[in-house]
DNA sequence: AATTAGCACTCTTAACTTGAGAGTGCTAAC
DNA sequence: GTTAGCACTCTCAAGTTAAGAGTGCTAATT
């Protein structure tokens, strides 16, 4: 019996976020009443209660109800049933990975892209800092006097390059032996390791010159202080704009603003950035203003059971967690696998 | 006679121009009447010349008048006069500009960053293909069986890496005397040189074994293949909202959705990649439906007196021409000056 | 005891009305 | 050639109204 009373409610909480998402406006008694074969006076009634228990809402007397962030939150936990993709959004997605990939960089942008494409919502993949990979390669090239540009391959084809500045001069010959020496003794160690071994192996070295020695300190710590930046990829900020939620200017001016900034937004996404599975904040639990109505979902991805970064969608609050959600995660596998090929 | 009259017309478009920009709204006899020291009956009998002629126009009978694109166009030609710098401005941007920038990369990330800040627009910057710059030195490192990762590097330390695929595995040692032959044979050349010189080259070769030239030539031509592709900063997008013509969300979403497709983007600043000195385009003249009352500045920034890409910003049609393009060309300068300081 | 019909009530929304204000074009006077 | 004056037009914001949607409560029904 109270059972049976239990999942009414449960159905109800159900119809009014399924109708919500998809009608975009406040859900009334009757159109819910249709839906379950009982009448809206029974359901007004169990709405009032859910009302009370803040799972839903009434933007104001004589509205329908709208789902709150614990409506939502309810819904996500344990009401909604993810939709698999179908074929045809399967399809779309590999049609879109056809073009070849020049690099990484191109991957992880053509991959928010994508996600941003088949969800509607704005599509976000994060590449954290490189701290944890595996060193594979370093090249040194003089540019100029004092400054020396250096590329950083770590494991998986990911490559960085920047320039750092040196006290002195550095013949084309030294750098060479400096680089040999790098390459040689740093070999599949994370840049962590690095930072606790290369002192001792420094000293310990017999067969380099005192000079390349010392200049190879400098260098390598000049890499590791100018610790290797997070990367965002952001794209179809634009779809999210169509949604009704968004008629009003200044709060498109305070998403867009959000979403250029760019350090903001790597605080936000690299909070869980190792978190396994699918993560969803919906509302507030971002604790950021600007994006009170609005949810992020992300998904990490792998590099040899390693989570390297993730990608995911920032929309309404109002958007179809059921087809959203298993988007990200199918994309966020589609993209392991992409870098499994690339694995060395 | 005839002169004072054509200057008093002048400076009455001049006026009007101004006036609209700094207020929005359409400019009425009154406003300038006061400003000119002639009754507003007068104004009013040059404004119909003006707007008979096009520069001006009513958006209905009884409002003030506007300026059409012809107007504008005939303000940036003859009539502006364009506002040196302030020293708060010059010290804001060198302060931004002291972040230490480790690459490329970042020093045009940040120059699209500084110009949407200081001027209000959405700031821009484009790096084109890399075809036409010299080749510095080149990076073969295996990545996987049949995938090898490449680094390039380009005069005054543009880097790019991409992934290319072979048809079999070439061993390390035989990659470092790929390596070695290409950066040999192809120093200081453009990619446009090296195409038509690599085969010769290739044939004419003694010093290396039949089968490192023929991988040699195999990677070479997927490097020159895979054209490197042109690259876009843009930030600030939001900054241009809070102008009153943005008020509504449908003309928002179509300059977002046109500001985030980069294709498009890049057809349009390719366009004049080389111009030199500042270009303006106002409205239409861009040729693009959604940048319909949006005007954009850019200017070339260089590498040896050879401008290798464009700096600029993208705003409403009523921005301040007297402002921005002086500080459009302030920071062409200061990056040309700051990639004369990479220079080797 | 749970469900439902019925009804009064509330609140929003869109359409319409109205009046003030801004600005014009024209004419006649300076 | 310039200006004062005036009738006219159009927008904009404020106010009014009526329709519609949806509620909460009460009383009747199962």
């Amino acid at each position: 019996m109270k059972e049976d009373i239990a999942r009414r409610r449960e159905a109800i909480l159900e119809a009014v976020v399924d109708c919500y998402i998809d009608s975009a406006r406040p859900v009334g008694s009757r159109v819910i009443a249709r839906k379950m074969g009982l009448s809206s006076a029974t359901i007004r009634n169990v709405m009032q209660d859910l009302e009370e228990e803040g799972f839903i809402m009434q933007p104001h007397t004589s509205a329908g109800r709208v789902p709150t962030e614990k409506g939502y939150r309810y819904y996500v936990d344990s009401l909604m049933r993810l939709r698999r993709l179908t074929e045809a959004q399967k399809r779309n997605i590999d049609s879109e990975y056809a073009f070849k990939m020049k690099s990484l960089e191109d991957l992880l942008a053509k991959t928010s892209h994508i996600i941003s494409m088949v969800t509607g919502c704005a599509g976000v993949v994060l590449l954290p800092k490189t701290e944890y990979s595996h060193f594979r390669h370093i090249e040194l090239v003089s540019i100029s006097r004092n400054k020396i540009l250096v590329l950083l391959v770590a494991g998986s084809g990911i490559a960085k390059d920047f320039i750092i500045d040196t006290d002195y001069y550095i013949d084309s010959d030294t750098l060479d032996r400096i680089t040999k020496f790098l390459n040689d003794s740093s070999y599949d160690m994370t840049l962590d390791e690095i930072k606790d071994h290369l002192e001792a192996r420094l000293r310990a070295e017999r067969d380099y010159s005192y000079k390349i020695i010392e200049q190879a300190r400098n260098i390598m710590s000049s890499v590791l202080m100018s610790h290797i930046e997070s990367k965002l990829y952001i794209d179809g900020a634009s779809h999210i704009l169509v949604q009704p939620e968004f008629s009003d200017a200044r709060r498109i001016k305070a998403i867009i603003e959000f979403l250029e900034d760019k350090e903001r937004m790597l605080e936000l996404l690299l909070g869980d950035v190792r978190e396994i599975g699918t993560r969803i904040l919906i509302g507030s639990e971002s604790r950021v203003r600007s994006l009170n109505d609005m949810s992020i979902i992300t998904s990490g991805y792998r590099i040899k059971d390693n989570i390297i970064g993730r990608v995911g969608v920032i929309g309404p609050t109002r958007m179809s967690y059921e087809k959203v959600v298993p988007i990200v995660n199918f994309l966020a596998d589609t993209l392991t696998g992409m870098l499994r090929e690339l694995e060395v």
